[in-house]
DNA sequence: ATGGCTTGTAGGACAAGA
């Protein structure tokens, strides 16, 4: 079984590249971030016509996730139950046996500002359900953009970003927490080279100068991060013509 | 260097991303 994430930045925009991308990696799940339609606008028939089922929750302009699979999914539940929330950022279905969750976590802005603040709310509200849903589900999966660079290993220059989003200390104790429920960071189950990244800015020519960040992950529970057998980021798509300024992690799981 | 790109909303700048 294969499950992959990517922030597309606007399905509008990005859906020939996704079913492109599909056509060349047919996932068994691909969880989307920032889709940015509302759900009257979602590009449903594209994607089941290119053979997938597909659950969203979108709103106007921002945020929006989906989750595409090959197979059915069922007990999809949109949003968090315990922390209210009118931005559409988590959706979750049960595939295969794998509870599958898509987060969209916030961005944060700036260590000072209300966002931060709300992000840092946001995260400890998805700790409370991660905590039940881990409990419940021995086969789970957090697939997303996390928004957090949880190691020095992920940041092209660390200096510069010090006391910055994504890799402040608040940020990564709460990914620290993810990780101690336990949930395993599949990207480092295996040996990688340095400096991969999931993010470059569109700026500065980012991606050219490899000045990005690690910040799209997949997170397994221990049964699953057992039968995990690699986890690798494509830098594929990030090549095309208009891309995303994220590009897709997928991680291959041997399921018995 | 608080901006550099890109997108959505609008139908002209501006918010937001990371």
């Amino acid at each position: 079984m294969k499950l992959a994430t990517w922030n597309v930045n606007s399905l509008k925009v990005r859906l020939p590249q996704v079913l492109q991308w599909l056509a060349d990696n047919p996932v068994d799940v691909l969880c989307l971030q920032e889709t940015k339609t509302i759900d009257e606008k979602f590009p449903q028939a594209e994607i089941e016509a290119a053979g997938y089922h597909v659950v969203f929750s979108g709103q106007k302009t921002y945020n929006g996730v989906a989750i595409l699979s090959r197979h059915p999914m069922t007990d999809v539940v949109r949003n968090n139950p315990h922390f209210a929330d009118e931005q559409q950022r988590l959706i979750a279905a049960t595939i295969k046996g794998v509870r599958v969750i898509c987060a969209y976590i916030p961005n944060g802005q700036a260590p000072d500002s209300d966002k931060y603040q709300y992000k840092l709310r946001w995260l400890d509200g998805l700790q409370q359900w991660l905590t039940l849903e881990v409990a419940a589900h021995p086969k789970f999966a957090l697939l997303g953009d996390y928004n957090i660079a949880p190691d020095d290993r992920d940041v092209h220059d660390p200096a510069a970003w010090v006391g910055q989003i994504l890799v402040s200390e608040p940020e990564r104790a709460a990914f620290r927490r993810m990780i101690d429920l336990p949930l395993a960071d599949s990207f480092r189950l295996f040996e990688q080279p340095a400096k991969l990244f999931s993010w470059w800015d569109y700026r500065q020519m980012g991606f050219r100068r490899n000045f990005g960040m690690r910040i799209d992950h997949i997170l397994l529970s221990p049964a699953l991060a057992a039968a995990c057998t690699a986890c690798v980021i494509d830098k594929v798509p990030r090549k095309w013509e208009q891309p995303s300024d994220h590009t897709p992690v997928v991680a291959t799981i041997e399921l018995v």
